[in-house]
RNA sequence: GUGCCUGUAGCUCAAUGGCAGAGUGCUUCACUGUGGAUGAAGAUGUUGAGGGAUCGAGACCCUUCAGGCACCCCA
C-alpha cells in the first residue's frame, strides 16, 4: 500500500466528531454575538502584504504569516489576523458609516509557528469589535460580552476569568516611579511575561533597563496590589458597569495583562483558565485609532479575539461540550427482503417528506447488522417491516435509548415518532 | 527561529543488544426476525523514514520527518 501523504503541518482535520464541536462552538459564538446586537461580515482570506507593512509590521507578518507572490509577482498574504483587514474596510466606507458599529466575524486565519498544544498554523478565530465609540461603556460591553460567551458555553467564574487592566493606567503608575517612556514601553513587555520567567532572569532584565533596585521593588509593590484598581477611575467605572451587566463574577483585575499589540490604547483584557493550564483563551483591548495607518481619520474602538483551539481544548478539559451533540435523532429504516425492500423504500420517502432524519441500508444484511448499524451511527429508532407486520399494516418501532419497542399502526408512525421529539431542533 | 523530550498494530502501551507482544478496537461465528452484554476464532506491523557501528538493533550513533514541552510570538 502507497504511504499516505500527510497533511500540511499545522492543520488539522475536521472528521465528523470535531466538526459536530466546531459547529456547537460557532453557534455559541454566533447566539452571544447576535444576542449583544452585533452583525456578522467578514474579509477576504487573501490580502496584499502591505496592508500589514502599515500596521502589524512587526514579527507577526515578517517571521508568522504566510506569504506568496501571485502570478504577476505581488505579494499575498495568508491573513494572520483580521484587525487590519477590520481596518481598511472601515476606512473605505468612514463617510458613509454612522458609528458605533457592533460587527463580529469568524473564519480561518494562518500563522508560520511551531505547532504544539493550543496554537497551530490554521486556526478560526471569533473576532468582535465595537467600532466608533470611545467610551468605558464600550469597553464595558466588550467584556461582559466575552463573560456573556463564558457563561453560555457553562464555563463558570471558578474555572475561567476575564482579567482586566488598562495600559494607560500603568503607564501612568510607571511614570510616577520615574521612569521614562521607553523604559515604560519596554516594562510593559516584561511585565507581559513575568510569568514565563524565572524571578532572577526577571530582575536582571528589569535592571538592565536602567531601573535601580529600589524602583524594582516599587514596581513589585504595585504588581502584588490587587486593588490597585481602585485608584483607576476607568477601571473603577468599568467593574462597576459590567457588576450591573450582571456579569461581575467572572472579571477581576490582574497588573500583568497588558498584551503585547503596540495598538492598545486603553482598556486591555485576557480570559484565562483560573488554573493557569492553558494559554490565554481570548484576548483583547481599547484601541485609540484603528484607521489612521490605513489612510482613514481618527476613530476609536474596542474588540476581541478569541482563537478556536484553546477554547476547545479547556470546554473538553471541563466537559462543557454538551451530550446531545452525539445526539440519536434519526429513524433507521430496515430491509427485511428482497420482497419488502420496496415497502422500506416507500415508508423511507414518506418519513423524510414529513422532515425527519431518515436512513435506508444500501445493502440487504442480517437484521442483526442492521441493528447493529443503527446503533453506531447514532440512530434513535430503528423501523422493522417485515412479513407479519405488513400483513398488519403495521410497523414494529425499536427504539434504541429506551431498549424497548412498539407496534404502530402505519398511518399513525410519523405522528409516533414527532411525539417522541423528532426531528430535533 | 532556539533548547529539551517522544515516535512499536486503528488506539493506549510492553519487550537486559538475541523469535516483535498485551489490552482495547476491528472482522467472523455462537444468534437463519432484533443493537450494546458474554464467549470463541481470526486479521492487522517495512518498530515514522533514511543511513551507520555491531555476529546480531525496536533499543546504540548520525540525518530527516512528525508530535509534545519551554522560549520567542500570540488566539
Amino acid at each position: 500500500m502507497a504511504e499516505i501523504i500527510r497533511s500540511v503541518k499545522g492543520t488539522r482535520d475536521f472528521y465528523p466528531d470535531e466538526m459536530a464541536r466546531r459547529q456547537w462552538l460557532l453557534g455559541q459564538i454566533r447566539e452571544t454575538s447576535e444576542l449583544f446586537g452585533y452583525q456578522y461580515y467578514d474579509g477576504p482570506c487573501l490580502e496584499s502584504i502591505e496592508l500589514y507593512a502599515a500596521k502589524s509590521g512587526e514579527e507577526l507578518v515578517k517571521e508568522q504569516s504566510f506569504v506568496f507572490p501571485d502570478r504577476s509577482g505581488d505579494l499575498i498574504a495568508l491573513r494572520p489576523e483580521l484587525t487590519p483587514t477590520l481596518a481598511r474596510m472601515v476606512a473605505q466606507k468612514q463617510n458613509e458609516l454612522f458609528f458605533p458599529q457592533r460587527w463580529w466575524s469568524f473564519g480561518p486565519f494562518w500563522r508560520y509557528e511551531r505547532p504544539q498544544k493550543g496554537r497551530t498554523r490554521e486556526f478560526f478565530q471569533w473576532n468582535i469589535d465595537l467600532i466608533g465609540a470611545d467610551s468605558l461603556l464600550a469597553d464595558a460591553e466588550l467584556i461582559a460580552l466575552a463573560a456573556s460567551f463564558l457563561q453560555r458555553v457553562g464555563l463558570s467564574p471558578d474555572q475561567v476569568s476575564v482579567r482586566v487592566n488598562h495600559r494607560a493606567f500603568a503607564n501612568s503608575q510607571l511614570m510616577k516611579l520615574g521612569l521614562n517612556p521607553d523604559q515604560v514601553k519596554e516594562m510593559l513587555r516584561l511585565i507581559d511575561r513575568i510569568d514565563k520567567l524565572p524571578p532572577e532572569i526577571w530582575k536582571e532584565k528589569v535592571l538592565e533597563l536602567g531601573i535601580d533596585t529600589l524602583c524594582f521593588e516599587q514596581i513589585q509593590a504595585l504588581l502584588a496590589d490587587l486593588s490597585l484598581w481602585e485608584e483607576s477611575e476607568q477601571l473603577c467605572g468599568i467593574f462597576q458597569h459590567v457588576q450591573h451587566l450582571g456579569l461581575g463574577e467572572y472579571i477581576c483585575y490582574d497588573p500583568s495583562i497588558t498584551r503585547g499589540l503596540d495598538y492598545y490604547t486603553g482598556t486591555v483584557f485576557e480570559v484565562h483558565d483560573n488554573a493557569g493550564e492553558f494559554r490565554a483563551i481570548l484576548g483583547g483591548g481599547h484601541y485609540g485609532n484603528l484607521v489612521a495607518d490605513v489612510g482613514g481619520r481618527e476613530l476609536a474602538g474596542v474588540g476581541f479575539a478569541m482563537g478556536d483551539v484553546v477554547i476547545d481544548l479547556v470546554l473538553q478539559k471541563f466537559n462543557a461540550y454538551p451530550q446531545e451533540l452525539l445526539a440519536n435523532d434519526g429513524v433507521f429504516v430496515t430491509i427485511f427482503d428482497e420482497e419488502l425492500h420496496a415497502k422500506s423504500e416507500l415508508l423511507a420517502a414518506k418519513l423524510r417528506g414529513a422532515g425527519l432524519k431518515t436512513v435506508l441500508p444500501v445493502e440487504i444484511e442480517k437484521l442483526g447488522k442492521q441493528l447493529k448499524y443503527a446503533d453506531r451511527v447514532n440512530m434513535r429508532f430503528v423501523l422493522v417491516l417485515g412479513p407479519d407486520e405488513a400483513k398488519a399494516g403495521k410497523v414494529m418501532v425499536k427504539d434504541l435509548v429506551k431498549r424497548d419497542q412498539t407496534l404502530v399502526g402505519e398511518e399513525d408512525l410519523i405522528s409516533f415518532l414527532k411525539s417522541a421529539g423528532l426531528p430535533k431542533a
